[in-house]
DNA sequence: AAAGTGATCATG
DNA sequence: ATGATCACTTTG
């Protein structure tokens, strides 16, 4: 049986929240009306302003004030002028953690994904726990997957750098 | 290996 | 206003 995520599902720490969003599916309803469902694959866990890795270690900017906001919101933005890419914000409100979307089945590669479920900045913000373009559910399957440390993140610290919070579900 | 692409933020 | 940087992908 498939329920969408709610309120208490994304108000936990990102690092749990990455985890148990493996297996779940990422779900997308276009103007026209098409949905498209696909199971997420991979994920990576951005864990507050102490956090080099994440966007928010610098504090609240117009970009970082949405991982302030309460857990279940999307937050999506531009990387290298042209990928999109998906982040869903857990935890409470005023501590910026997010899980950065890696993957689904059929499109490994969080700029790929996006462009697969047509996602992209018009989305950011969106609430996941009502909204009907954007929404995550859960038939409660969790696979296996392994921990790795987070890609492309040079610029944080060697410890955080180190932090094996890129989680890949096996097969 | 390196380009391509434009938003973002710190600096002036 | 300017410039460095960037949670990537594709092409050679």
């Amino acid at each position: 049986m498939m329920r969408r995520l709610t309120d208490a599902d994304y108000s936990i720490d990102a690092v749990t929240a990455a985890k148990a969003l493996l297996g779940a599916w990422l779900c997308r309803r276009l103007n026209d009306g098409t949905v498209m469902r696909r199971r997420i694959t991979e994920t990576e866990a951005y864990c507050g302003e102490e956090d080099t890795a994440c966007h928010a270690h610098k504090g609240r900017t117009p970009r970082t004030d949405v991982m302030y906001s309460p857990g279940g919101c999307a937050y999506v933005y531009l990387c290298y002028g042209m990928h999109e890419m998906l982040n869903v914000v857990t935890g409470r409100e005023g501590r910026p953690e997010a899980v950065l979307i890696r993957g689904v089945e059929g499109a490994e590669g969080p700029g790929r994904l996006t462009k697969a479920l047509h996602i992209d900045r018009s989305l950011n913000r969106e609430d996941l726990v009502s909204s009907r373009r954007l929404w995550i559910e859960s038939d409660g399957a969790r696979p296996k997957f392994t921990a790795s440390p987070r890609i492309g993140i040079a610029y944080a610290s060697p410890r955080d750098q180190r932090r094996k919070w890129r989680f890949t579900a096996i097969q």
